[in-house]
DNA sequence: AGATATCCTGAATGAGTGTTCAGGATGATC
DNA sequence: GATCATCCTGAACACTCATTCAGGATATCT
């Protein structure tokens, strides 16, 4: 029966998950060379020496942080699929819930921080091919979907979704960098007007019809 | 009239450059997260003091190292181009080179270091930035010749250069991490079908004619 | 109440590493 | 041939930071 006071408060498991909620924020802005052990706990209000005491060392925590992430994303993804929507339908969701937090994992930030972890170490890059797998698995299902319903048409689907995975990575990286003429929404409609060149879909049935203000005129 | 000695052999220019050249070795293995300056000094057969001496400081080597590695890809990309070529051969030559060897520095794998340094450091930053608007410039380049000789067709060639440029970019993330799908000459291939598509080329004009022999033999 | 396991912390500890420093060698200059 | 500037090095130095440790609190159990 606890009545707890306010400096020792939460149960074990709250403070689980702080520490790892603390450790995705201090790694979504800092980077896996910027973050500190004493980070994490300042960020989540305790020790260093608890981060350890509850995941055995620094690397321990952020590998769990980053699971946490992964699984919150799918949830995410499935939370919001309507799998009763067509193939169109469903590639333009998934296509904005992407641009707007990354495939699979909660910011494009971190997972380019995943990628050039990877390049050095075997276990990031074990996480990465399985989350990229994942990714691609997803987008190849609509994609057949499509196909299949006879809304989609195209020759090659496999470099199909290849190149529409590979083209949300690079757009990401321009919309991470800040690059001034490329925002989360122009990354969107860069994105869907390539999906729908790929597919032979109309362009229009993809894009939100009224947000064409700050394109062209035509 | 020097008869030196092999210890102290060459002179002090041919010492920079050799730090500069294991610092974009040891860089390019270990990334930035990994490369210590007993490691670049080392490489470069000399003590890590020497390496203060020159550079002042670890990060200033390794700035100018990626200078320098900027400086020889496009002198590389400038001795390859042939201007008289048509911009379908330019288009693909440059395709080709890139995907080799990564847009505007040596490699890809340097390439995204630079971006995951960029998203936490300014000065990192205005490189990518910089890179990047060369790159993109070399692009539209070549894309704006096509539309003057006629050869290509494309409603927005701006548009089509972010995707084309955001394209390679995350192929090369693919590629950069071994994903066994997809190797350089197939993300070669890919690119240059997207390409073709983009700007509205039969895909045959662009790809090297016999080595479709891996496709869909399935 | 006493005993015990769990959860937590402040203060060491110690390894790793960038940089400084005092001086050694080499070649140029007077 | 003496002086001097340049180039270079091994050995300290100073510092950061993950991890350990001894013990304090709290709750549960007997």
């Amino acid at each position: 029966m606890p009545a707890r006071s306010s400096l020792a408060p939460k149960d074990p498991e709250e403070r689980r998950r702080r520490i790892l909620a603390a450790a995705v924020d201090v790694l979504t802005e800092k980077g896996f060379a910027g973050t500190r052990i004493a980070d994490v706990a300042a960020a989540a209000g305790t020790s260093p020496a608890l981060v350890v005491y509850h995941f055995g060392t620094l690397d321990g925590a952020l590998a769990e942080a980053l699971g946490s992430v992964e699984d919150a994303f799918y949830a995410e993804l499935a939370a919001g699929a309507d799998p009763d929507a067509g193939a169109v339908e469903r590639l333009r969701a998934l296509g904005a819930l992407a641009c707007e937090t990354g495939p699979a994992i909660g910011s494009w930030a971190l997972w380019m921080e995943v990628w050039v972890r990877a390049l050095h170490d075997g276990q990031a890059r074990a996480l990465s091919r399985a989350l990229d797998a994942r990714w691609k698995q997803t987008l190849r299902s609509v994609v057949d979907d499509g196909l299949w319903e006879g809304v989609f048409a195209c020759p090659d689907p496999g470099a199909t979704v290849n190149r529409l995975a590979s083209l949300m990575d690079g757009l990401a990286v321009q919309v991470a960098l800040r690059d001034p003429e490329i925002s989360a929404a122009r990354m969107t409609e860069l994105w869907l007007t390539a999906a729908a060149l790929e597919l032979g879909v109309p362009a229009t049935d993809l894009l939100p019809p009224a947000s064409t203000g700050r394109r062209r005129k035509r």
